[in-house]
DNA sequence: CGCCCTGTTGGGGA
DNA sequence: ATCCCCAACAGGGC
């Protein structure tokens, strides 16, 4: 369930483990891992190097080696980071033998999480500069910056919210909790909203993936088994997955459509439909 | 038992 | 700029 919140608490729970460690060994099992380089260039590039730190960037995890050499991991929807899971671990794609002797392992059922490798903090910048916008939990996702971007834009805002180039870390999840925290309907117009609504949508994604931080830093204890993070924040939506019932604030049902082709759900009397469809 | 649909993501092509 | 489809697999409904 790798959100933003997810992420930074693998990180934050990873991080002790891994920082000041060498990476001995990196095992690719699964050829598609890394798309743009080879499997055996990239443990080649990275073995034997020193931990510097386990960072994180909208929903990609960042291994920075000494050297300038970094790693981009994305969990995209099943991926998940085991540290010395039993030895039954199945759908191990990656591991990473650190030189203390302990093993964190990529798991990825679906096969849809990706490594790539950056040489010099030049080409790491540049690699997020291309895919990710704002962090929303940095200091510079301010209401005028939220105004501008939201100006220019005509998409729904659900979409909107999606998109990585311009706010770092929001997912399906977060993004329909956010907008029924600011009583917004997903399928409004971006540059119709008024400054009010954006401002509380500011907050709501704030608040929301803060939440989902701390539920998770309270909640998840085993980071050996693959079922230590699922669940975890489920009985917190709000909305999401909450199709048939009552919406906590008004009693009104809550409905689930398609949005930004994703699974949307929202509570039409807190969040008034918008007169005109778009998208067909 | 099998078929069909859905899904926490993001890239590429239309 | 935007939309649709796809990657590969599990689980649930019928």
């Amino acid at each position: 369930m790798p959100e933003l919140p997810e992420v930074e608490t693998i990180r934050r729970h990873l991080a002790p483990m891994m920082e000041g460690r060498e990476l001995a060994r990196l095992r690719i099992d699964d050829a598609r891992w890394s798309v743009p380089i080879a499997p055996e260039e990239v443990a080649a590039a990275v073995e034997g190097r020193r931990i510097e730190r386990l960072g994180r960037r909208g929903k990609y995890l960042e291994l920075a080696l000494k050297g300038e050499v970094h790693l981009m991991l994305h969990l995209r929807m099943t991926g998940t980071l085991l540290y010395d899971p039993e030895p039954d671990a199945r759908y191990v794609r990656v591991a990473f033998e650190l030189s203390d002797g302990h093993r964190v392992l990529f798991c990825d059922p679906r096969r849809f999480g990706t490594g790539e490798l950056a040489l010099g903090d030049e080409a790491r910048d540049a690699f997020f500069a291309a895919r990710l916008g704002v962090e929303p939990l940095g200091d510079e996702f301010t209401v005028d910056h939220l105004r501008t971007l939201a100006r220019r834009s005509r998409a729904p805002i659900k979409a909107f919210l999606l998109d990585q180039t311009k706010i770092a870390g929001v997912g399906n999840i977060y993004a329909d909790e956010a907008l029924f925290r600011s009583r917004i309907h997903p399928l409004r117009r971006t540059s119709t909203l008024k400054a009010g609504q954006l401002e509380e949508l500011r907050d709501a994604v704030v608040a929301t993936l803060e939440k989902g931080i701390d539920h998770g830093g309270s909640t998840i204890d085993d980071f050996r088994h693959p079922d230590g993070i699922s669940g975890s924040f489920q009985n917190e939506f709000l909305v999401h997955t909450r199709r048939g019932e009552a919406c906590v604030r008004c009693g009104g049902e809550i409905v689930k459509f398609v949005a930004a082709g994703r699974g949307t759900y929202a509570c039409e009397r807190c969040q008034p439909r918008p007169r005109v469809r778009r998208h067909a």
